[in-house]
DNA sequence: GAAGATGACTTGCCTAGCACAAATCATTAA
DNA sequence: TTAATGATTTGTGCTAGGCAAGTCATCTTC
């Protein structure tokens, strides 16, 4: 009876409210990103390379859950903002791996800081360490994914 | 000293990560959502309308953040299968309240029993507790921003 | 009661994000 | 050498959504 806790409870899914959260989210960081000359997509490119580090593009490409030819284009906008960098792959030199730059780093620690009023504006219900709770739960669920599928396309040196 | 613990942490802003897990939700709903005659937009929309309840229809545009015209669409949609209902308000008979039907209500849990799958892939870095601890933040972020727009936009009677 | 403001609705136009397909080029694998 | 693969480019199409204009019903104000 253990493997049934919930049945007469209502089912809790959060892809609705994150989907909601996200959407006020991105609507006011447009303005705040506008003038950096990024946008919400740029935002999190950035977010996810700093999360997981170096990575293939096709990796990226499945992290974001992305088609590949778009994060060409991605890519090019942020590489000629100088914020990543792509490297040919020395064991195979087909590859790109995506680096973030320095310059790509701070930049997005500045965006980071500067969205604090968007912040304030959605997660008003929040104090400080729920805030820092969400965080680490958001973080955490996205890191667990990142291994899952990077493990599965990065790793082919065995074959 | 106390005014200013984090200057030399890192800021840790929410916003990407949200869009990010947010976009791996709405990719997998699409597939499940479909069978059902719904996108992941309805979804949000009876999301939304089953945490705050009955609202005006200026009220739900306000907190989905979207444009009034496209409102409409959306709830033309919903009520064509019944899932919410437009009643005229009695106080001011050019608004309309909106609200979840029964049929709606149920539809949206048997929806949200049929995401397990997808909860189970993106969130699958996340043991139960914090599942239920992320969509507690998300509800409490969500509802604090409702009453905040709703009180500024639903009350009118006295002017 | 008349004139203007307001809420919902419709239609039309336009943009952004993105998927998908096809073709090219470099590189690697068989 | 031939085939597969990774990145790139270009073109096409779809969906979500914003924005504007115009209609109708209702409310408010004078």
């Amino acid at each position: 009876m253990v493997s049934l806790p919930a049945v007469n409870q209502p089912v809790h899914r959060s892809g609705a409210l994150l989907d909601h959260l996200a959407r006020r989210m991105r609507v006011r960081s447009e303005a705040v990103l506008a003038p950096l000359g990024l946008r919400p997509r740029h935002l999190v490119a950035l977010t996810v390379l700093r999360s997981r580090g170096d990575c293939t593009q096709q990796a990226l490409a499945a992290t974001l859950e992305m088609d590949g030819t778009n994060i060409v284009g991605l890519l090019n906008e942020l590489e000629a903002e100088n914020l990543i960098e792509r490297r040919r792959s020395p064991e195979d030199r087909r590859r790109h791996v995506v680096e973030l730059t320095d310059t790509g780093a701070k930049q997005l620690a500045k965006v980071e800081f500067a969205l604090a009023a968007v912040d304030d504006e959605v997660l008003g219900a929040l104090d400080e360490g729920q805030r820092e709770a969400l965080y680490n739960l958001l973080l955490q669920a996205a890191r667990g994914m990142e291994t899952s599928c990077a493990s599965a396309i990065d790793a082919k040196p065995e074959s």
